[in-house]
DNA sequence: GGTATTTGACCACG
DNA sequence: CGTGGTCAAATACC
C-alpha cells in the first residue's frame, strides 16, 4: 500500500490522448512507485510514458494540488466558505474552504480560491489535503450534449449515488441538458462511483472518492482526471479503468495508471 | 429556526 | 511585526 496516488489524464484533443502532464496542474503531489512488477510486464510502454514512470515518486502527505481553470467545476464535494482575505500583492480576494463534513467526519480537506490577476475571468484553486469523508449527496450528475461534437471540446457524464445542484449546473453549463431521471444512476448499495464518459468516446470509470476538473492548457480545454482514493495506509487507484465506446479496455491508459500506483 | 456566508478578530509563523 | 490562515459572532438566506 502506498501513501497516496494521484492520477490526471490529459485529453488534448479530440482524437488522441496526451499523456503530457505540464498543463496547468501545478501539483506538489508526486506519483507513487508501480504497484506491481508483473502488473505491465506484456504491456508496450511509450517512452513519454516510460520517462514519467522514472520519475514517480511517493506524494507526501498533506497533499496539496493547485491550478488554475476557467471555469468553477463542481468537484463533486460539499464546501463550506470560512473565510476569505486580502492578499499582498493581489488584487483578488482569496476565499477559504472547508468540507462540510470537517466536524461531522474529521473530514480536513481544505481548498482555496482566489482569481487570478492577469486574467480575472481564470481561479486559482488551491486543493490541500484528502478528503476521507463519505459523502454520497453531492456526487456529481452531469450529462452533456453530445450531438455536438463540433463546437465543444468537452463532453463528460457523471454518474453517482448523489445529484448535482441543479443551480450550480445552470450556472457553470447553461446548455446543459436537464432531461435526464433526477434518479440515483447506482444502485444505493453499490460502491460510490463515478464514470466519465469523454467526447472522444472514452468512458473512464473511478469505484471511490474522485474529482474530476475541466482546465485550459494552451487555448484549448482538455479533461483531467484526478483520484485518491482514501485508505488506511494511503491511496491507490488500481480500480480505475478506462474503456472505449465498445467497452474495450485501453491498455496505454491501464497502464498509465499503473505508472501512478 | 436551521444552515450558510460574511467579516473583523485572533493566532501562528517567518 | 507583517502576512496568511482560521475562528466565531453577526448576518443573510431558505
Amino acid at each position: 500500500m502506498f501513501d497516496n496516488t494521484f492520477s490526471v489524464l490529459s485529453f488534448s484533443s479530440i482524437n488522441e490522448i496526451s499523456y503530457n502532464h505540464t498543463g496547468d496542474i501545478q501539483s506538489s503531489s508526486n506519483l507513487g512507485g508501480q504497484k506491481s512488477e508483473d502488473f505491465n510486464k506484456n504491456i508496450k510502454i511509450e517512452p513519454q510514458v516510460e520517462a514519467k514512470r522514472r520519475c514517480c515518486k511517493r506524494r507526501k502527505i498533506p497533499w496539496t494540488s493547485t491550478k488554475v481553470t476557467s471555469t468553477l467545476v463542481d468537484d463533486g464535494y460539499a464546501w463550506r466558505k470560512y473565510g476569505q482575505k486580502a492578499i499582498h500583492h493581489t488584487n483578488h480576494q482569496r476565499s477559504y474552504y472547508r468540507c462540510t463534513y470537517k466536524f461531522d467526519q474529521g473530514c480536513e480537506a481544505t481548498k482555496q480560491v482566489q482569481k487570478t490577476d492577469d486574467e480575472p475571468s481564470k481561479y486559482k484553486i488551491t486543493y490541500n489535503g484528502y478528503h476521507t469523508c463519505k459523502n454520497h449527496l453531492r456526487g456529481p450528475e452531469m450529462i452533456f450534449d453530445s450531438s455536438n461534437l463540433e463546437d465543444s471540446s468537452i463532453i463528460l457524464s457523471f454518474e453517482t449515488k448523489g445529484l448535482i445542484d441543479e443551480k450550480q449546473v445552470d450556472s457553470y453549463f447553461p446548455s446543459m441538458k436537464h432531461d435526464q431521471p433526477k434518479e440515483a444512476l447506482f444502485p444505493l448499495e453499490s460502491t460510490y462511483s463515478q464514470s466519465v464518459l469523454l467526447q472522444d468516446g472514452i468512458r473512464a470509470e473511478v469505484f471511490e472518492p474522485v474529482s474530476v476538473e475541466l482546465l485550459e492548457y494552451e487555448h484549448q480545454e482538455m479533461i483531467s482526471l484526478e483520484t485518491y482514493l482514501a485508505g488506511n495506509d494511503g491511496y491507490e487507484i488500481d480500480n480505475l479503468t478506462l474503456f472505449d465506446f465498445s467497452d474495450n479496455l485501453l491498455n496505454n491508459a491501464q497502464d498509465e495508471l499503473a505508472c501512478c500506483n
